[in-house]
DNA sequence: ATTTTATTTGAAAAGGGTTATTATTTGAGA
DNA sequence: TCTCAAATAATAACCCTTTTCAAATAAAAT
């Protein structure tokens, strides 16, 4: 919550009531993938006056201070995870095309990978986004 | 050609002149990142009767059957790329932060980490999506 | 503590990509 | 050729998201 105040500062952007309480309901609800409306169901219980524009253009904001990430599982809206900065690169999905399940991978093991791109193509990697799709143990 | 003619047959479904000439554009324009709208007005000069919404349908269709796959670049939009079976696994993309230009890595060096999750995961892996965002070398 | 000012918000409207509807057409097997 | 389920075109509907704008407010200046 620090983190965001000073990163709110250094652009010159306040910290409200609605900025807080949206960052604790992504941060109070880790492991799951909140969908905006998702979002805004539980930050009204706390903050009842809030508007929907309001978790939009938050979300919004968090994703590019890098405090959140938005994640895409092709069902027609934005899904939103909480950033734990105890690791440095974002954690990998494991998306089951049985039953939908949405597993989390601590594994890293890209750095071979990265090494070759940032030497092959000269481009300089700074995040990543790796989803994969496949039969979860429950189905198999 | 004949593989999109031979899994259409398998599902009952027709092989029609709008979706030969929605694969052809695609397989025409491989290694660019057209969104359906861009794919229309070219398949508009071949077919021009053919409807937005049958694009639409067309582009959904030949994705689920593996034939094309959508990205995602965040812009709003779906974006469709042919499917060269050349190569076992999709190709991976690098997104510039600076110009937005969109690479291509041919490079996959997934094995080992693929290794790893079906193995600590027990999750059966048959495909994958890997976005690297940062610098491109113009950029740089 | 007030004042000031740029930022933020809520409500509602607008936007824009995508999907559904429906009558008509058509591919492909019989 | 006949038959019929599947596909299409056109358009309306959908729904997630963004914009608009007047009112409210955080935070720095006084």
């Amino acid at each position: 919550m620090e983190e965001l105040k000073e990163k709110l500062k250094v652009k010159g952007l306040k910290l409200t009531p609605q900025r807080r309480a949206t960052l604790e309901v992504l941060f109070n609800n880790q492991g799951q993938h909140l969908n905006t409306e998702e979002i805004y169901a539980i930050v009204k219980e706390k903050c009842p006056e809030i508007g929907l524009a309001t978790v939009y253009r938050t979300l919004q904001l968090l994703d590019e201070m890098g405090l959140i990430s938005k994640l895409n599982l092709d069902d027609g809206c934005s899904r939103y995870e909480f950033n734990n900065h105890d690791e440095d690169h974002q954690h990998h999905h494991l998306i089951c095309q049985s039953c939908g399940a949405v597993i989390e991978v601590e594994l890293d093991l890209l750095d071979q990978l990265e090494e070759a791109i940032e030497k092959e193509y000269r481009f300089r990697i700074k995040d990543h986004k790796v989803k994969f799709f496949g039969i979860c143990s429950n189905c198999d």
